[in-house]
DNA sequence: GAAACTAGTTACCTCCAGGAAACTAACTCG
DNA sequence: CGAGTTAGTTTCCTGGAGGTAACTAGTTTC
């Protein structure tokens, strides 16, 4: 008999497993964790306000990841009848619910950030 | 005058994106999550193991995820004085720290199975 | 000495995410 | 009519992530 898996064997987490693909498939992409954080701090933005803010994004990727956020209904997208068209995109309120994962993920990258500070100037040489 | 960013400006957030960029770049590729998910469940596990945990992962790519994650610190590479010589990897305390991450995203993931699943069978065609 | 275990490494290939730049299309202003 | 605004789309191109498979190298067992 060959060795087999006994870890990753279990019902809890294969879903596990799979859960974590659903919600990085969701958020894959270089983008899509900036323009989520922006509409967060943002609000309602036009398209060219998030072309603006976020920061070397070009309209091609933009427009592709609002698309598939769209979808995903992490915002939505509404068209207003000003005179020069004008676009509106808003975090939904179920794409707010990724608020404590980015939250994580930013603290986290903050105190690894202040860990290798310390690190740095604690251990010499 | 043009335009400028009103939101993404401020020192704040700038540490936020740098910070989220760091995590980001930290937990890259496509194995990162299910390596570390394993080692957190396994504890102590040799590199057959986790080739045989991580679902469908090639040595090459396993051992260059190890090594990433062992300049970052995730990791402790052990190699035991054994007979057919046997190396043990082992997620450190720090690397430890990812765990909220990893619990939120997945918990995210369930969730949002759960809506779909949900809107699925109460919103009809 | 052949096979099977350990832990990897190396070479080759392919696909696609993402960048750059030009273009569409409707509208306004001078 | 030309320039500038809006919101995108289209085309072309490249780097690199990641897959496959073979190979190294040491040890044990039959």
């Amino acid at each position: 008999m060959k060795k087999q898996s006994t870890v990753n064997t279990t019902g809890l987490c294969k879903t596990r497993i799979l859960a974590i693909k659903d919600t990085m498939e969701i958020l894959s992409g270089k983008w899509k964790f900036h323009i989520i954080g922006t509409l967060l701090l943002g609000g309602k933005m036009r398209f060219m306000d998030l072309l603006r803010e976020v920061d070397g994004i070009a309209p091609k990727m933009l427009s592709k990841e609002l698309q598939d956020m769209e979808i995903n209904q992490l915002v939505v997208r509404t068209v207003c009848n000003t005179k020069p068209i004008t676009v509106e995109y808003e975090i939904t309120e179920y794409g707010s619910t990724l608020a404590p994962i980015i939250d994580e993920i930013a603290n986290w990258g903050i105190s690894y950030r202040n860990a290798l500070l310390k690190k740095e100037s604690t251990v010499q040489g």
